[in-house]
DNA sequence: GGATATTTGTATGATACGTTACAAAAATAG
DNA sequence: CTATTTTTGTAACGTATCATACAAATATCC
C-alpha cells in the first residue's frame, strides 16, 4: 500500500504540468465570484487562470465539477473563519463581533471593490435547480447555525447569558446577522455600514451595549 | 393634454397586440425566479410568455430592461406585503409573525417546490457588477429596514417594547431574521422549518415566547 | 376599397458557449 | 538515441446566445 496516488511528484512521465491546481482553483473562484456560475465561461477562467481548457478538464473535470470544488473550498475557509473567530476564550458579545468581522474580512477581500459572499453571488442563483449546490448550501447554513449554537450553550453555561435565555433563538439571531451582512455586502454596503449592523444586532442579541472598538 | 400615450386603446392603428404585456411580465418573472437572470435565456422567455423575441423587444427594450421591470414589480409586491402585515393592528409579536408568513407565501407561490426569494435567486448575483440591479437592491433592502424600524417605533410608543429597547436595533434584527429566512428558502429549507426559524427569531427579539399556531 | 400603421412570425446574423480532437512539446525509461 | 508517456496549445465542433431584418398579417383612416 507503499504511493499514494494523487501526491505531489513521486515520479512523473510525460510532460510537466504547467499550472498550479491550487493556485488555479483560487484564480476561478475570484473569477465566479465576480460574474456568478452561468455568467462565468470557461473562457474567462482560462484566462484567469492561464490555463487553457484541456488542462482545466484534465484537472477539474468540467465547469461544473470545477465550480463545485470552489464552492467546497470556499465553505472551507469562510466556516473556520467563523468557527476560530468563536473560538477565542473572549466574552460573548466579543466573539460574535470577532465572527462577524471575519466575514467582513472575507467580503471585503476583493482587490477592487467589495464583492460580498461568495456563496450569495453565485450558489444561491443555482441552489433552486441544481441539486449538488443546494445541497452544500444547505449544509453551509447548518454549520453556521451548529456554530452559533454551541457558543451560545458555551455563553450559558458560562453565566454569561440571563436565566432564560434560549441559546437555539440566539443562535437563530446570530446566524441571520450573519446573512444579513451577507446580503448587504452584495448589495454594495460600506464594511464601516455592515459592522454597525453587527454592533446594534449583537447589542441586541445580548442585551448590553457594545463598544464601537 | 388630452389623451395620454401608454393608456390601454384610446384608438389603435396597425395590427393588434397579441400579448398582454402585464401577463407577459408575470410569466418572465416566473422564468427568471428558476434559472436568474444570466441563466435565463431570451428563447425561454419567448417560450413562457408566448411571445415573439420581436415583440418581446418591442414591449420591454432587452433583456436587462425586462428583467429590471421584473424586479420593480416584485419589490413591488414584496414591500407590499410586508408594510401591510406590519401595519395590521395587532400586538408586535404577531405582526412580525404575520410579515414572516406574508414573505414565506411569496417563497412558496411556486407551483412545483420551493423557490425562495426572487431578489436572492437572480439580483443577488448580478448585483456586484450592474449598476442598475445593485442600486434595486439596495433600495429595496433599505425599504425593510425602515419598515420595520418604524414597527418598532410604533411599538415603544404603544409600550410594547422594554424602556431600555433600541427600535434601530430590533430592526436589524428582524431584517436580518427576513434575509435569513430568505436564503434557508432557497437552499430547500421547509416551510414549516422557516416558521419556525421565524418564531425563534421573534421570541428572542420581543423577548416573550410566541405561540406556535 | 386603398393607403397607412403597427404587430406578428420566421428566418437569420454574429457572436459566445462548453467541450473535445489532435498534433507538437517536453518529460522519463531503457 | 529511441520509445513511451503525459501535457500543452490551437483549432474546431455543434449548439445556444441576444438581437434584428423582412415579409405577411391585421388593424384604422379617409
Amino acid at each position: 500500500m507503499a504511493g499514494k496516488k494523487h501526491e505531489t511528484a513521486p515520479v512523473r512521465r510525460g510532460r510537466p504540468r504547467a499550472y498550479d491546481a491550487e493556485a488555479a482553483l483560487k484564480q476561478a473562484t475570484e473569477t465566479f465570484w465576480k460574474t456568478g456560475y452561468s455568467g462565468t465561461s470557461l473562457d474567462s477562467i482560462a484566462a484567469a487562470t492561464g490555463m487553457n481548457p484541456p488542462s482545466l478538464y484534465a484537472a477539474f473535470g468540467n465547469k461544473h465539477a470545477l465550480y463545485l470544488d470552489a464552492l467546497a473550498r470556499y465553505w472551507e475557509i469562510s466556516l473556520t473563519a467563523t468557527r476560530e473567530a468563536l473560538a477565542q476564550d473572549r466574552p460573548l458579545a466579543e466573539a460574535l463581533m470577532l465572527a462577524f468581522d471575519a466575514a467582513l474580512s472575507i467580503y471585503f477581500s476583493g482587490k477592487g471593490s467589495a464583492r460580498g459572499c461568495f456563496v450569495l453571488g453565485t450558489a444561491v442563483v443555482e441552489s433552486v435547480e441544481d441539486v449538488a449546490i443546494r445541497t452544500s448550501v444547505a449544509r453551509g447554513l447548518r454549520a453556521i447555525d451548529a456554530d452559533f449554537e454551541a457558543r451560545f450553550r458555551t455563553a450559558r453555561e458560562r453565566g454569561e447569558l440571563k436565566p432564560g435565555a434560549d441559546p437555539e433563538a440566539l443562535a437563530v439571531l446570530a446566524s441571520a446577522t450573519m446573512h444579513s451582512i451577507a446580503i448587504r455586502a452584495r448589495a454594495g454596503a460600506r464594511r464601516a455600514e455592515l459592522r454597525e449592523v453587527a454592533r446594534k444586532a449583537v447589542s441586541a442579541i445580548c442585551g448590553c451595549p457594545v463598544e464601537a472598538n
